[in-house]
DNA sequence: CGTGTTATTGACTTCATTCAAATTAGGTGG
DNA sequence: CCACCTAATTTGAATGAAGTCAATAACACG
């Protein structure tokens, strides 16, 4: 298993950038890996945000609540996808291990601060700012105008995307997940992926939590 | 489909930004003031970002298509908000004046120079994506979990927050836009707004492009 | 005033939800 | 390994919120 410092060689990019050879000592600011069990609460919306973080393992959900319980994930995070970046001293969201996930906490600091220090990881972060912000503007469409099947294989074939796989599909998150995620209810989610796989779209393998694609050109069409 | 260069702003030439000789790069993108009439587009999803803006009157919508017409408008941009950046050559959204609208056109850089640079405008553009950020990610909350009464609500009392009034809404946009920035149809929309008067909740002038909010409680009621 | 556009209202339909029940998966301890 | 238990998922039937279709009504402006 790989290290979430794979792409971020050496310095953690909160003071100006030096000497790429030589890896300072003390490291304030150097990110201190944690692990969080299947379920487990990594931070809560309205939380101080003192740490944002970075996955390093496993899969992360960020969400938001409404007062009564209804729920909205606005992203699940992979390795390599930094997560939980505020504006404000709060975090706006919380987040929880999807699955048993490895992250790296760095100290939070002000965007004003982190745009200034010009290193590496201030790059990384304003990359993966708007990464995020991309990644919601597409939701939005989705939210806003798919029905429920578009969305199940839009879905299945950005994750697929994002995982790089082979159409074999690790889902590591619920039927509960998936349908906060869409803006659907997990009967929708379910029947949805019971007539993609009776089409012989997908096949659902015995234990759920897997898909295979068999036919990402007809979940293309499917997709709007 | 629609050809991305058709109506790209109107100045010359788009090579990558390189650095004028007569420059200074503190201020590299000092911006040129354009107008545009009501309707009118700004710039075309798949078009070559060759800018970026930021509003000095009126209103302007940035919205996605699907391939049979259906729209979604991520967001309607005020007086002193920026739109229109991106981390790739592309557009992902179109942007048309919701009325006649005054922006300021910034000749785009990629965001790696943009942090490096250190100026005040790119602490500005980086805020300003922290924004949109938050603004979609509340909005994908609002399009995935909440019913057509609430969004209604949440939308009028939002906007009615930044246009920062005294509970007179000027709203420039039509019920169509209204409704492909919910996720709703028109009808929907209507029926709802008429519902709102007939609860003494808002008032609906006879030109129907104001709102008047009575009763900002209830409708905080109705946000969740 | 007409005329085209936008908004409202009404009747009906539909897609997704809700409620309910059956089935399956996964863990625990014997 | 198996019996049992709980939680997750699937499936079915009925309901409902929002959509569609269609017909006015109200503006906007030459």
């Amino acid at each position: 298993m790989q290290t979430a410092l794979t792409n971020t060689p050496t310095t953690n990019g909160f003071r100006p950038y030096t000497e790429p050879a030589r890896r300072p000592p003390e490291a304030p600011a150097l990110g201190s890996t944690r692990s969080f069990a299947k379920g487990e609460e990594i931070f809560i919306e309205g939380g101080r945000a003192a740490y944002f973080f970075k996955v390093v393992s496993g899969t992360v959900r960020t969400s938001k609540l409404l007062s009564d319980g209804r729920r909205q994930i606005d992203a699940f995070h992979l390795a390599g996808d930094i997560f939980g970046m505020e504006s404000g001293e709060e975090h706006r969201f919380s987040a929880e291990a999807v699955d048993d996930a490895v992250v790296i906490a760095f100290r939070r600091c002000s965007l004003e601060t982190l745009v200034a220090s010009d290193g590496v990881l201030a790059r990384q972060v304003v990359s993966a700012i708007m990464t995020s912000l991309e990644r919601a503007q597409n939701h939005m469409l989705l939210l806003g105008r798919k029905s429920a099947m578009e969305k199940i294989a839009s879905f299945l074939l950005d994750y697929s995307r994002r995982l790089d796989d082979e159409g074999e599909i690790d889902l590591p998150m619920s039927r509960m997940d998936i349908a906060d995620h869409l803006g659907l209810t997990i009967e929708t989610v379910s029947r949805s992926l019971t007539q993609l796989e009776r089409q012989g779209v997908i096949e659902l393998p015995a234990h759920r939590r897997s898909i295979t694609l068999r036919d990402k050109a007809t979940l293309g069409r499917l997709e709007t």
